[in-house]
DNA sequence: CCTCGATGTTGAAACGTTTTAACACCTGAG
DNA sequence: CTCAGGTGTTAAAACGTTTCAACATCGAGG
């Protein structure tokens, strides 16, 4: 469509090389002021747009990292993606974010992608266990929020197990003993590790292991949430939990929104523990209990651990927090 | 670091040309299946990765979208997101997401940089009006929730002002005549529209136009919706609003937090409507009435949009979108 | 036996930058 | 007057693909 201005239409139309064009751009201290202006002048009359491919190409370098997330409408990642953005704009780098959707063959997709554009680092929540296809390539990856099973690449997580132990314990302080699990697919690492948690929080009571009940939903969505509430007020009352852990807020929001429909009061009929403490479990029908990840700093680490992996005696590194319990009113003590 | 394998490594390997590994890579079908397999084995062995940078710069085209949006943490925006991929995808290309988080010096870089990058197209919701720096530069840009004021783009957007009127008289016919309008900047477009149409539904019942207090907020988070709350209830209750219009959910999601901490009631004390019908408005403290708007489609459409810019002749486009009214508890008939 | 078309394969020329080493010029010191 | 050292500028060689026209091979039709 348009004849396309290159370095080199800029160069003659300013009467110099093309060499010196390329310096005006990335060394404009080498060049002597006036040839840099007449330079200048010439790249805005020609609507001169600098070929990213050309450049990347011959220097070899990108000023991109990516961050390929589980799911983009879940907060939690935005804001993780957020100490990402900040972290990466401190060390001069532009962040893609790509939405796998929970969608493992997206997931390989962009992988793909990413690793072709050569972009100078990739970050990624992965869907499954599986990461046979994460393999380095040359790019270097770090796992956020995921620890690396196979110590191949950096990882940054948060002890899930013990942010399921916590959000239990809590429960069974105060005194039930009925208890649902509402999360899944089991193929997602963070919800089995919640669910262990759980379990390892059951047995710390001396509670019997079938005072949980798992409530196995198809993915980590609101809608999901509200299934999972159907499913729990549909069993007969004598065998009804009176607690539900769920292993995101999302799926506790949904769960709260289903609550309220049917009629039935959480924290009295339910108790809602949530997970991640996104903004909007204090701002629920019921502000809801859920425990918090760093979710700035998981961000934020991950990048500079990601920008680590260029210096020339690397080591994979794993970082792990610790999670926290935020007490609200959807646990409150049973009157 | 890696000694970084070509297509000439792989096409040595394979005892063949370059030519034909290339073949193999983008016409499978026009290379001998002895020699495409021979080729792949070698691909596979080398841990051969295509080169993005250098394949765009022979093709000349990108496989790649990307959306500029204005906060990644605003549900509105990943679920137009949503709709933006599912098309994109059904075309063949990926989405990659940016946040210009309301800054319009991030918003500038990150349409630099893509335009340098030579993607396929780029989608944006902009900060402010100024669109100088949206200026066509060879690769197509189309507009996404705000209408292009001097029609150098395509635009899909929705009727803010109706959206606005919609909301106001909703409130008008519950008997509320002291409304608030809480919601700013004002330069953003959206925010005005939206102010806009409120004042229409005043004049549309009668009403005068001090009916309507506005509230202006320094931004469309929630932390936003809180402070104006808070500032809401420091009012004399002789003329503080029975009613509030929020220019979002996410500020609706916070005013509300801050009615209940402050003891006072939704929608008693004061009826609150939002704008966007994020799903987490239903979820609220109180379910919250907001404005609809379709974000699927608006994604989807836009998407189309950017994809018919490279046909022949083409003309810029301008899809409008009706919002509808969701009624829920936050504005019900004060008893 | 010659020709023709179909089928696979290939050499070499782009694509638009960055980078390196060399070059021209000038200034001030010896 | 010469020379060392600095300052600006440049020619040309990459970077790793895609693509085009040309080339080889082969089986079939005349």
């Amino acid at each position: 469509m348009k004849p396309s201005v290159g370095i080199r239409d800029v160069a003659q139309h300013a009467g110099v090389s093309n060499a010196t064009v390329s310096n005006v751009l990335n060394r404009p201290d080498v060049v002597a002021p006036a040839t840099r202006q007449r330079v200048l002048a010439a790249i805005e009359e020609l609507g001169f747009v600098r070929n990213e491919s050309a450049r990347q190409l011959r220097a070899g370098r990108s000023r991109v990292i990516a961050y390929v997330v589980l799911d983009a409408a879940n907060p939690f990642f935005t804001d993780v993606a957020r100490g990402v953005e900040d972290a990466a704009r401190e060390a001069g780098l532009a962040l893609f974010l790509c939405n796998s959707a929970s969608d493992a063959g997206r997931e390989r997709e962009y992988l793909e992608l990413l690793h072709e554009q050569r972009v100078e680092g990739i970050l990624v929540t992965p869907v499954d266990g599986e990461s046979a296809h994460i393999a380095e390539r040359g790019t270097p990856v770090v796992l956020v929020d995921r620890e690396s099973t196979d110590g191949t690449h950096c990882s940054v997580a948060v002890d899930d197990v013990l942010g399921g132990e916590l959000a239990v314990t809590h429960l069974i302080e105060n005194g039930h003993t009925r208890i649902a699990m509402v999360g899944g697919p089991l193929s997602i690492q963070q919800v089995r590790d919640r669910y262990e948690g759980a379990l390892r929080a059951l047995a710390n009571a001396g509670l019997p292991a079938d005072s949980l009940t798992l409530l196995e939903t198809r993915g980590l969505q609101v809608a999901e949430g509200r299934g999972a509430g159907e499913r729990l007020v549909g069993l007969p009352s004598s065998r009804r939990p009176t607690a539900a852990f769920c292993a995101n807020d999302l799926l506790a929001l949904g769960l709260l929104q289903s609550m309220t429909q049917q009629g039935l009061k959480v924290p009295d009929d339910l108790a809602v523990v949530g997970y991640d403490d996104i903004e909007f479990a204090a701002a629920a029908a019921v502000p809801l209990t859920s425990v918090r990840q760093p979710r700035d700093q998981l961000g934020r680490t991950a990048a500079s651990l990601l920008l680590a992996e260029n210096e020339p005696d690397h080591e994979h590194r794993h970082v792990k927090f610790q999670p926290e319990l935020v007490v609200r009113a959807s646990s409150a003590v049973r009157r």
